[in-house]
DNA sequence: TTGTATGCGTTATCAT
DNA sequence: ATGATAACGCATACAA
């Protein structure tokens, strides 16, 4: 690897002259630029950028703290944030925590040691106080679905509860009237919110109330909740899964009992829109725009960079994609 | 954020003793040993990964191209690649490229500008020259599922012929003896591996060669060549289709048609076993050990990084998981 | 055992 | 417009 001493031997010119026409600061003579891009282009000459970070003390780099990779969402946002960060000249390191406390505060220091800028956060452990305590050590950190009172300028969050209750009006539009909701534990916000909207729809329509609860929001708690529900009561006509898992399971559910989509039973779920797009027939699905939130995360956080005043982020709001999951009575 | 120095002066000593202490190298005395650690804990001090980096002239980085995020081979790979690399200290630097020759010579200089030691690549656009010539500039790399002649101590492959064959036997066994080969086009070496092995059954167990190849290996060319297929015969009893999402489009069309899996109609896959446990019936599937191959690769980089001698790494063989979408005849 | 001094590759300040 | 030169934070060869 050449470094910056080569370009300017081989321009002959001093290193500074190189560093100025490479990074468009302060005045040079177009020959002198010539010969000095000449000479990059001779040697391939490659910035380190660690050096670079080092001189500036700032890098370009901005960390990503996540705690799983599976999932089309993670797909879409790590793949969407790297985009819109590189188009910024930045650079994104993602690193991986695994739901603890502990190695979510692990990750962040990592993250901070290799001189990241700003933080990305997708955090599920971290306790409110915690990232209160991150800001007050004037971190510049943005959070994504997540909100900490106090923090409202650095959160990118969604509209869990006009998502759920934006599935249940479609069924309600189509002439259903017996909706249950499939969900797990009410641990997470995101959780509260979406059996909240269920909840306020559930009211506003003057349905009934028929919410079966079920382990984590995975396949295997959407097949128990739905057999749990159709042991019960044979009378529901369409049912809202709180997730993409839960879909999952509900639909090998409906499989292995022998009920049909949307015949015999309507769904409308939640989430990404990749796995409903698996499942046959296509499942009806209320989803976030992942995409511009990534790129409202990227502006957030060069704006934070820059130091400009902060603007409160957008809260995303849901869309409904229509497929053939439910039936029109 | 405190530096060397700090730390020095608060605990009384010099820059040198202080970075002798933490990185264990060189003798001294308990009590000063002692006062580092103290002044480090005070000050909270974290080392500038970027000026270690500098000073040693190489860092703990691994850089990783890949060019997508999607699909659950992906998430995998990343997941358990960075998991092993950080178990080793190293930190894995992701980079995406986007299928082009030009893209992905830019993630390199990217990844190589941010002074990794190491290289993991999973390339489609590179020529085996400039795989060839990468090697030829000393640099340490990689290569994930692809053999290029002259780098065999760096590629880390998968047996595609054996998989495909391994899924056409199993159909075999359960009495099948009309089985149709779904694929995309033939421009990867690992699309023409699995056909090859699926032509390799053929002949051995004397069936008829029915391949139909239609598009780009997802749902759509699977569901277009499941249509395509029906249409022109009916005896066909099983399907073996040579990815994930084009099995995911034959079940569709199955679907769609009134078919139903297993009883009209049997299919064995390849590919990761997620989306073959989406489906219902869930579908045998052939797998890779994906978290074996990334911790081999892993290992391999490792030893290059120490100038240890290459060895040959290990070709990863299939395994077949046995769910509910073939038949006994 | 410990300290001094130098270099890693770059940027930035100050001269010229 | 251009060139010395001093940082940036750390590791290390050499002295002491």
């Amino acid at each position: 690897m050449s470094s910056i001493n080569d370009v300017a031997k081989l321009a002959g010119v001093s290193t500074a002259t190189v560093s100025r026409v490479l990074n468009d600061t302060g005045q040079c003579s177009p020959r002198t630029q010539q010969k000095v891009i000449a000479a990059v282009k001779e040697l391939n000459y490659q910035p380190n950028i660690l050096a670079r970070s080092l001189a500036k003390a700032s890098s370009d780099n901005v960390g990503l703290m996540v705690n799983s990779y599976r999932g089309s969402f993670f797909a879409a946002l790590v793949s969407q944030l790297q985009e819109s960060f590189e188009n910024q000249n930045k650079f994104l390191l993602t690193c991986r925590a695994s739901s603890s406390r502990e190695s979510e505060l692990q990750a962040i220091s990592r993250l901070k040691s290799m001189s990241c800028a700003a933080l990305v956060l997708h955090s599920r452990a971290l306790t409110d106080e915690d990232l209160l305590q991150l800001a007050e050590d004037k971190v510049h950190f943005a959070l994504i679905d997540r909100f900490v009172p106090g923090l409202e300028d650095r959160c990118v969050t969604f509209k869990h509860r006009k998502s759920a209750r934006l599935a249940v009006e479609h069924l309600y539009k189509k002439g259903h009237r017996k909706i249950a909701c499939l969900s797990g534990t009410m641990e997470r916000h995101s959780a509260r919110e979406r059996y909240a909207g269920y909840a306020e729809a559930v009211e506003e329509f003057e349905l009934e109330d028929i919410h079966i609860g079920y382990g984590h929001y995975n396949q295997d708690g959407g097949y128990k909740a739905a057999e749990k529900l159709f042991s019960r009561r044979s009378d529901v006509t369409a049912i809202f899964t709180c997730s993409e898992q839960m879909c999952v399971g509900a639909y090998e559910y409906f499989h292995h009992a022998g009920l049909r989509v949307p015949d015999d039973i309507s769904v409308v779920s939640i989430d990404s829109v990749d796995v409903c797009q698996i499942l046959s027939p296509k499942v009806t699905t209320v989803t976030f725009p992942i995409e511009d939130m990534a790129i409202e995360t990227q502006e957030l956080v060069c704006r934070m960079m820059d130091g400009k005043p902060a603007i409160k982020p957008a809260v995303f709001t849901p869309n409904i994609k229509i497929f053939h999951s439910v039936k029109t009575l």
